[in-house]
DNA sequence: TTGACAAATGAATACGTAGTCATTACGGTG
DNA sequence: CACCGTAATGACTACGTATTCATTTGTCAA
């Protein structure tokens, strides 16, 4: 045990070695002292190795391997001003943003960054979200929903860290922003139809306010109309399978129905698929019918989907690219990413 | 604007007043000269309001707002040696995984507390999970997912957060654990199905080396047998939709079908109620079955399976009680909530 | 030999807050 | 009036790190 360091405070000299080390955290100094050097030392071999001879980076990351040492993310927060955190504010409820969420946690942990969540279910969480996320000083923060109201999104633009919005496309031109290219989407499933030579189409929408919404709609009618199509708007009331089963009893009470039925998320269209079942109407065989996100669940056998797929991680890969570029003087920057079509059983004619 | 310096300290001196004061974040001591008093007593008046006079804090809280302070959570942090956030690990797949998660952040968020989510598609994802964890000195961490090694599990063992693991009941006697009755509830669904007059039953599982899948078979077996019945084990290979769907190949292939098939878990029957369909074998027509979690999905219209619904809200709650119950003495409580039996379409005979 | 220069390191400081301690003022009790 | 306890507040410091600045040492060219 070699001692006596040129820089022998005594300390915590009253602590006895080997006994009950455990009770406090092992900081820099600690380590510093176990290795024989200052404390500015150790935080530079950790921080930026290079600028340590290597022998001296030897010693100090062997003792602090020996003590077990694990640098203060805190600390160095305070310090630095970076927390690595990201923060992400999402709807509580919808399969859509979950695959989102666990997508976007791990880009970032593959870049040394980390995620506070906040998930909400009404509007007043999503205030009480907004004021932790002041307070811990994020590096960005990700606001997803759609429902999401202006106020809110205005009061994230007093100084702050930089913030982005995910398919929101309400949000264009306040905060930038990053969302697939609903109107193009919704618009190629309706050539899709067209080209099956539907003539006759019914929209089924989640939430008629929901700028996602007014805009898928609006690419379905624009192509249908394209074809001398018409296209009505049905509101489910939700974006959920509880909102498109109940609201395929409507569309059982028609007294024709349509051709094809277009639905504005993949977890309505189960639900209307399900729904149309109980009133034994069958899709693809009484209508056809197309979904939109590309949910997992819309790939089962059980409903196979025609629906336009949302590439979540190229969506997430560029909502981040946004957070972090250095070029902070663009105001509001949209990002709009293409999705794809992807061709299932409800648009398949079963006459084969 | 060439003139930046590559070193240039911002001093924002040249600040003018009123306009964009908004380069540096307002602190304490800004509030303080605001409104003439301390920054101990700004510190007071929004960490202990009751130790300032109400006039004082009055004054004080006009300031803040005045100058739109928010306060530094991670400085606060760093003194306070709390960070109000609560880690939490968690597989990148799976829906069960997901619904807990929202529960877990909603409730989290309204005590106060901040969550910081990791979620892992490899075990090595874990280990760097785990890292990070440390080094943010959160105040508890949860870990969930039945594919932790026992390895990974004792690392969070050394002197640091309270840690809790979530349904894992290999973690038992190691961490403090929360879990459904996993042995309880499968034992009930195998009483219903022996009240139903089944008789010959096949257990399909997800991961045999899983602790939940092996105590929820023990279930199912000791149940079953107490009634004479046998229940021989069919591994899926994995706890997702596409194991269970490709497994009913299987199925289909057996000269005769069992009268009812146990799964291990939701996600897993409905891909087998899928799989099984398109070798045109009904459920519940040819075979009933029985599902475990509760899974939103399990209650749609389309499958309505019986299965074992999880009460994920009180799960939560205890694993947060667990967590900051002050008596740490107890070294590895476990506690065990008991589930219940949802009756769904995949276990009524339809021959009504 | 000497000066210039780079590499390596230590001392000191700042990040923004919470808590400890000391100080002041005040009202009630003896 | 003297005494004491309490309320309210300010000065100061610690939390653990990163970074600036100054100092030391070694190397090379003049």
């Amino acid at each position: 045990m070699g001692d006596a360091p040129k820089n022998g405070k005594p300390m915590n000299a009253s602590d006895d070695g080997v006994g009950r080390s455990s009770r406090r955290r092992v900081t820099s100094k600690d380590v510093a002292s176990e290795a024989g050097v200052s404390q500015a030392t150790v935080a530079r071999v950790f921080s930026s190795p290079h600028l340590a001879a290597p022998e001296t980076r030897a010693r100090v990351e062997a003792a602090a391997t020996r003590l077990s040492y694990v640098p203060n993310a805190i600390a160095r927060s305070l310090k630095s001003q970076k927390t690595d955190i990201v923060a992400a504010v999402v709807p509580a409820q919808g399969e859509y943003w979950q695959s989102m969420l666990t997508s976007f946690s791990r880009r970032l942990a593959a870049q040394g960054r980390q995620m506070l969540l906040f998930s909400f279910a009404e509007a007043a969480d999503v205030d009480s979200a907004l004021t932790a996320v002041e307070q811990y000083r994020v590096d960005g923060v990700v606001l997803a929903s759609s429902t999401i109201s202006q106020q809110q999104l205005i009061r994230m633009l007093r100084p702050g860290p930089p913030v982005v919005a995910f398919n929101q496309p309400a949000a264009r031109g306040v905060l930038p922003q990053v969302s697939v290219d609903n109107e193009a989407g919704m618009s190629d499933l309706a050539e899709h139809l067209a080209g099956l030579g539907v003539s006759t189409v019914l929209y089924v929408g989640g939430v008629a306010s929901a700028s996602t919404d007014q805009i898928r709609y609006r690419g379905a009618a624009r192509a249908l109309g394209g074809h001398g199509i018409a296209c009505p708007y049905l509101e489910a009331g939700a974006f959920t399978y509880d909102a498109g089963y109940k609201i395929s009893a409507q569309l059982a009470d028609m007294h024709e129905l349509p051709e094809a039925l277009m639905v504005g998320s993949d977890e309505v269209a189960c639900g209307v698929i399900d729904g149309l079942r109980t009133a034994d109407i069958d899709v693809p065989g009484d209508v056809l019918l197309t979904g939109f996100d590309g949910l997992p669940q819309s790939a089962w056998a059980g409903y196979d989907l025609t629906t336009l797929v949302q590439p979540i991680d190229v969506l997430v890969d560029e909502v981040i690219e946004l957070l972090f570029r250095q070029d902070t003087q663009a105001p509001a920057t949209s990002v709009v990413v293409p999705g794809s079509v992807r061709v299932g059983r409800t648009t398949r004619r079963s006459d084969g």
